[in-house]
DNA sequence: CGCACCATACCGACTAGTTGGTATGTTGTC
DNA sequence: GACAACATACCAACTAGTCGGTATGGTGCG
C-alpha cells in the first residue's frame, strides 16, 4: 500500500533484473550494460549504486536471502503440529516450487558460487550465508523431529539440514543438464523418502 | 606404454588445461589466453584444433566422459558379488575421491552447464551426456539389487542413479560455498544411508 | 515566502584494456 | 613439395569502469 512497486528505485530494478539475468546466464556471461538494460537504467545508475560488478553481485545473494527468506517464513508448512511434518512440508513445497521455466526456480547463490568461488571470495561468502542461514530454519524442526523419535544418530541435524540443501542444488543442475523440471522432482521424491524412513520408528520397507 | 604422456601435443594439453582451470575458474570467465598458457600452447595451436572456444567446451565435457568413464570401469567396486554392495562401494569411492583442493575433486560438467544450458545449446548437451551416461553405469546394478530383494517401489532405477548424481553435484556446490570437502562428505554419507535404508529388507532403524 | 546551498540520484559519452577470432608465416615429416 | 602442426602478429568488438554534467528535492535563513 505504501511503496515497494509503486516506483522503485534504480537500486532495486538493478537487483531484481540481476536476478532473472545471472539466473539465466551465470554471473560471468552477464555484463553490466546487460543489466542496465533489463533494469531500464542507464550505466551511471550502476555505478552510482554499486561500486563494482561484484558489489552488486554481493547485494543481490543479499537480496536473495531476503526474498527467498520471506517465502519460506511466511509459508504453510509451519503449521503442522509434528516437527516432522513440518520438515516435510518444507520439502514439498520446494518440488511443488519447480514451476516455470529453468531459469525460474532455480538457485542464484547455487549458481554464482560455483563461478567465483576461487575468483570473488566476498561473493563466495555471501552465497555461503544465504544457503546456511537457509538451511538453519530447517534445524529446530530436525532436532524436534528427532527428541520425538528419541533418536541420537550418527548425523547431525546441521548436516541433515544441508544435505537437503545439497539434494536441492543437485537437482538444479540435472535440471539444467536435461532441460526439465522432471528429474528435479524425482530427486526432491526420494529426498522425501529418506527423511520418512529416516524418522519412521518402525521402518517396516514401504513395498509394492 | 605407447603414448599417452610420452609427447602429448598441443590438443590433448589444452583438454588436460581446460579441465584445471574451467574447474577452477568456471567456463566463462576461462580465457583462451590463459588456457594456452597453462596448457603451453599458442593461440594459433588453439584454434588449428578448435574452431571455437565453445568447441573445446564441447570436447573438454567429452575428455571428461572418458577420463572418469575409465576411472570408474577400472575401479574394485565392480567385483563385489551383491549388486548393493558395488553402488554402496561406488558411493564410498565417490566419498574417498573427496581429496585435495575443491576445483580438484569437483565436476567440470556440473560446472560448465550450469553456465552454458540457456546460451550454449552444444555444451550443454554434452554435459548431458557425460552426466547421464555416467548415471547409466549404476542402474545395471540398482535394478540387480531391486531383483534380489524383490522390490517394485514407485521409483525406478535411472531415477535413483540420477539422484546419486544429484548428491554429489549439490555436496559439490556446498563444498565450493563452505571451502572444503567436509559437507559434502557428510552429503554422500546421508546417500549412503538413503540406499541402505531403501534395500533393507528388515529396516530396522540403526539406532544410537 | 523566496532563495542560496548542497546532497543524492541519475545520465550517457568516453576510455583503456581485454576478448575471441583471423591472417599469415614457419617448421618438420612423409 | 605438400600437408599437418604449430607460432606470431594482428584486429574488431566488447567490457568494466570513469567522468563531467543535469535534475530534483530538502534545509536553513533573511
Amino acid at each position: 500500500m505504501t511503496n515497494q512497486a509503486a516506483k522503485p528505485d534504480a537500486r532495486s530494478k538493478l537487483l531484481d533484473a540481476a536476478l532473472v539475468v545471472i539466473r539465466t546466464k551465470g554471473y560471468c556471461a552477464t555484463t553490466v550494460d546487460e543489466l542496465c538494460a533489463a533494469a531500464g537504467v542507464t550505466k551511471g545508475a550502476f555505478f552510482h549504486h554499486f561500486k563494482s560488478k561484484d558489489a552488486l553481485g554481493v547485494a543481490a545473494a543479499e537480496h536473495w536471502s531476503e526474498i527467498t527468506g520471506a517465502l519460506f517464513a511466511k509459508a504453510p508448512y509451519h503449521d503442522h503440529a509434528d516437527p516432522l511434518d513440518r520438515v516435510l512440508g518444507y520439502v514439498a513445497l520446494r518440488k511443488a516450487l519447480l514451476q516455470g521455466g529453468v531459469p525460474e526456480f532455480t538457485c542464484l547463490v547455487g549458481t554464482m558460487v560455483q563461478e567465483t568461488y576461487e575468483t570473488t571470495p566476498a561473493i563466495r561468502e555471501a552465497c555461503e550465508r544465504s544457503i546456511s542461514g537457509h538451511a538453519a530454519t530447517l534445524e529446530a524442526d530436525i532436532e524436534a523431529a528427532m527428541r520425538d523419535r528419541r533418536l541420537s544418530p550418527a548425523w547431525s541435524a546441521t548436516s541433515l539440514a544441508l544435505h537437503t540443501q545439497a539434494v536441492l542444488q543437485g537437482a538444479f543442475i540435472l535440471a539444467k543438464a536435461k532441460g526439465g523440471a522432471e528429474i528435479a522432482a524425482d530427486s526432491i521424491d526420494h529426498l522425501t523418502r529418506y527423511l520418512e524412513l529416516l524418522f519412521s520408528s518402525e521402518t517396516i520397507q514401504p513395498q509394492s
